[in-house]
DNA sequence: TGCCCGCCGATTGTCAACAGAAAACGATCT
DNA sequence: AGATCGTTTTCTGTTGACAATCGGCGGGCA
C-alpha cells in the first residue's frame, strides 16, 4: 500500500488530542471513541475513498495512540458497515454505488413510513420532531452541522414509533445514511448553500405539520415525496456532473 | 459481583479450544470470533441472565485467552445489541421483556413482508428459500440446530429482495431474533419436540409454496399468520407458566 | 521467455503489564 | 445507630512487545 499519511486525517478535530475533554458519549472509551468518530467522519464525508486500506499501525502513529484503540475503532466501524475486513484481516473502506442510493432510500422510506404510521396510531408526542425541526431552522445554512441535524430529525421520526427494535434497525443504517446525506448535501449545497437550506426547510416543514396534526396518510405521502425529490436531484447530478 | 465461574460457559463448544480449526467465518479472528460466538450462544440460549455483569478478566481466565479477544468480542456483542456497556465501562447482558417480543415481531413482520413483496416483484429466484426450507425438513426435531435453520430460512426471505441495506437492517436484529426464537422454541418444544417440529413445518411449507408461485399477497398473509400464531403461543405460555 | 519456489518485509492477532477510575468495604465520628 | 470519609480492591483503558501469517519480490529452472 502507498506510503505517507492518510489524507483527511490530521487529528485536528476536537482538541489537541483524545485526552481533550468529553468521553465521546456512549462509545467504547475516550481514545477508542475518538478514533472511531474521526474515522467515521472521514468516511462519511468522503475524505477516505472507498476501497482504501486502513492499516492499524499507520493510523495509530498518525493519531498518536496505540494500536489497541485503533483496532477497537475499526471493529465498531465494521459493525456500522462502513468498513469491511477481508478474510486476511485487511480492513478497507466500503464503497457505495449509484444503485445503493436507490436501495438505501427505499429501505429508509419503508422504515420511516412504518414508524410514522405507528407513532401516529399510538398518538405519540410530536414535540421531539418539532424540536428537531426547530434545531434545523435555528442552525442556518452551515452545511456541517446541518447533516447531523437532518439525521437527528429523521431519527426523531423513527423514535415516534416508540419501538426499540425499529430504532435499532434504523440505527444500523444511520452511518450509511449519514454518508449519503453528506455527499448529497455537499453536491447540492456547495454552489448555493442558502438555496439548499431553503429546500430542506420546505421539505421538512409540511411533514412536521402533518405529524403534529396526526394526519398519517399525508405525512407518509410527504415523506415519500421528499425522498423522491432527493433521489431525483441526486440522479440528475450523478448523470451530468 | 459474585465469585466463581460464570454458569453455562464451560468452553466445551467447538473443539478443545480456539485453535481448533476453522476461523469462525467472518468474525474478527480466531479467538475473538470464538469468544464472541460462545458468549452470543450463551446469551441467546438464556444461560446468561439479563443484567448479569460480564467481567473481562474473569471471562478471559475462564476461557483461557487473554483480555484482548474478550474485549473485542464484547465490542462485537455490543454492536449486536446483546450486551450494553454502562458509562462506567461495565458490560451487562441486556434483557427482553414481554413487550419487546411484540415489538420485535412487528418490526420483523414489516421488514420481511417488504422483502417478500420486493422479491416477488423483482421475480427473484425462490430456490434459496426452498433450499432453506429443505434444510429444516432434513434436520428433524433436533432443537439446537433447528433454531439456526429457522433463522437461516427467514434470512433467505429477506435476501429475496436483493437489497443490501434491507439485509443489513434485518441482520442488526438477527441476534435478538435468535434469542427470542431459542427461548420460545425451548418453551414450546421441550415437552413435545416432534409436535413443535411439525408445527414449524406446517407454518413454513405454504409460505414457501406461495413464494415459489410468486403469489405475494398470499405469502404476506401467511407470514403474518405465522407470526401471530407464534406470538399468541408465547403469550399463552407467558401468562400461565 | 514463462513459471514455480523460497525468502523477506509488512500487517495482523495475541499477550502480559501499567496507570487510572470506579466501586466495595470498613472504620470513625456524630 | 446511622451516615460519612478514607482505604483497599477490583476492573477497565491503554500501551508496547512477541509470534504467526499473508503478500510481494527475486532467483532458479524448464
Amino acid at each position: 500500500m502507498s506510503d505517507g499519511p492518510i489524507p483527511g486525517l490530521e487529528r485536528r478535530a476536537g482538541s489537541g488530542g483524545p485526552t481533550g475533554q468529553h468521553a465521546t458519549k456512549l462509545d467504547r472509551s475516550m481514545h477508542t471513541g475518538w478514533v472511531a468518530g474521526l474515522l467515521r467522519e472521514a468516511i462519511v464525508e468522503g475524505r477516505l475513498a472507498p476501497g482504501a486500506g486502513l492499516v492499524e499501525l499507520r493510523l495509530a502513529e498518525q493519531l498518536e495512540v496505540s494500536r489497541g484503540p485503533v483496532r477497537n475503532a475499526l471493529g465498531v466501524l465494521e459493525g456500522e458497515g462502513l468498513v469491511r475486513t477481508l478474510r486476511n484481516g485487511r480492513t478497507v473502506v466500503v464503497g457505495f454505488g449509484p444503485g445503493d442510493l436507490d436501495d438505501l432510500t427505499s429501505v429508509r422510506l419503508e422504515l420511516e413510513t412504518g414508524a410514522i404510521e405507528r407513532g401516529i396510531r399510538l398518538a405519540a408526542d410530536p414535540r421531539p420532531v418539532q424540536a428537531a425541526f426547530a434545531a434545523i431552522e435555528d442552525e442556518g445554512a452551515s452545511t456541517r452541522r446541518l447533516v447531523d441535524l437532518d439525521l437527528a430529525f429523521h431519527r426523531s421520526l423513527v423514535e415516534l414509533a416508540g419501538s426499540r427494535f425499529l430504532l435499532q434497525a434504523w440505527l444500523a443504517l444511520a452511518p450509511v445514511i449519514h454518508t449519503v446525506i453528506t455527499i448529497g448535501n455537499r453536491r447540492l449545497g456547495e454552489r448555493d448553500p442558502e438555496r439548499n437550506f431553503a429546500r430542506i426547510l420546505a421539505a421538512h416543514r409540511p411533514l412536521v405539520e402533518a405529524i403534529a396534526a396526526a394526519d398519517a396518510p399525508r405525512a407518509v405521502a410527504l415523506l415519500a415525496t421528499q425522498f423522491e425529490v432527493t433521489t431525483s436531484m441526486f440522479a440528475a447530478r450523478e448523470s451530468a456532473p
